[in-house]
DNA sequence: TATAAATAGGATAAATTTATCCTATTTAAA
DNA sequence: TTTAAATAGGATAAATTTATCCTATTTATA
């Protein structure tokens, strides 16, 4: 569904959120060990949600990722999606045809769009502050 | 969402119960033409199909490959999915988590679960007769 | 101001997916 | 029985994604 660094970065952001609450900044390798995920690369995902005002960094001593507080709750699963993957999964066509085009639609197009759609509401409705409500109360894990 | 292989695995599949409903059987050359595929790794595909039985394949001078006529309403796109990119779109969890468990659910199970969920019945649910129906009609299409 | 801690970013490597090419095997028909 | 047409399958290559490593730059603090 989502590549590898999607979903790396989506479990980053989601830890960055729960340390951001406490007022926290976290570094690569301690977000790398908290979402099982290689740190090197995770690092690059990191840099790539900052170009897209994702998160925040901060350089030099006492620096780390961050998000603004009053931001967590406006930042959508669907924004992380879109810095990483793209708007594929939006708008492509399910079956790989060039565009997704309603004048000439592919055969699986009107039950592939009913999914997709839902599928573009689900991640436009849900923000990185109920994700992170969700662990702290110990219900989900970033890791198993 | 799905594979390049499994989309051009779809696509060949629709062409053809197509040409089978005529008793046509048809080779990669022309299936490749027909979806807009690169003609050797359609090949390849299609071997993986005749392995899982999507598709039957006829050797020699006047084969090539076609479904049984009668099949062609029982053979669903979650066949052709499971055979190309196995379980994970139906199975797997959407952040990557080695598993899906419901015990020890990742921050998006529930929702990502709900949307999971639908495009797999959306995927049993829909047969290569619908979708070729809709093909002969000229209402869709395979390439554009 | 020197130092240490931290992110940014370039270069490269490994792994996987996508794609091509060639030969072997099978089969219908001349 | 020979030939031509067709799929099967192995080897390889190209492209993309995933991952690692090293150096440059920035910044707080001693
Ligand atoms: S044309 Fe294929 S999903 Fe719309
Ligand atoms: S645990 Fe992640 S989707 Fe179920």
């Amino acid at each position: 569904m989502f590549s590898k660094a999607c979903e790396y970065g989506i479990r980053a952001s989601i830890f960055i959120a729960l340390n951001s609450f406490e007022g926290k900044r976290v570094n690569p390798k301690e977000i790398a060990s908290e979402i099982d995920s290689p740190v090197a690369f995770t690092a690059k995902i990191l840099q790539a949600l900052v170009k897209h005002k994702v998160i925040n960094s901060v350089k030099g001593a006492h620096g780390g990722f961050e998000i603004e507080k009053n931001k967590i709750n406006s930042i959508k699963l669907s924004d992380i999606v879109d810095a990483i993957d793209g708007n594929t999964i939006y708008e492509g066509c399910g079956l790989g045809l060039k565009a997704c085009d309603e004048a000439r639609p592919c055969p699986m197009h009107d039950k592939f769009k009913t999914v997709r759609d839902e599928l573009k509401t689900m991640l436009e409705s849900t923000n990185l502050e109920t994700l992170a409500l969700d662990m702290k109360g110990g219900d989900t894990f970033l890791k198993r």
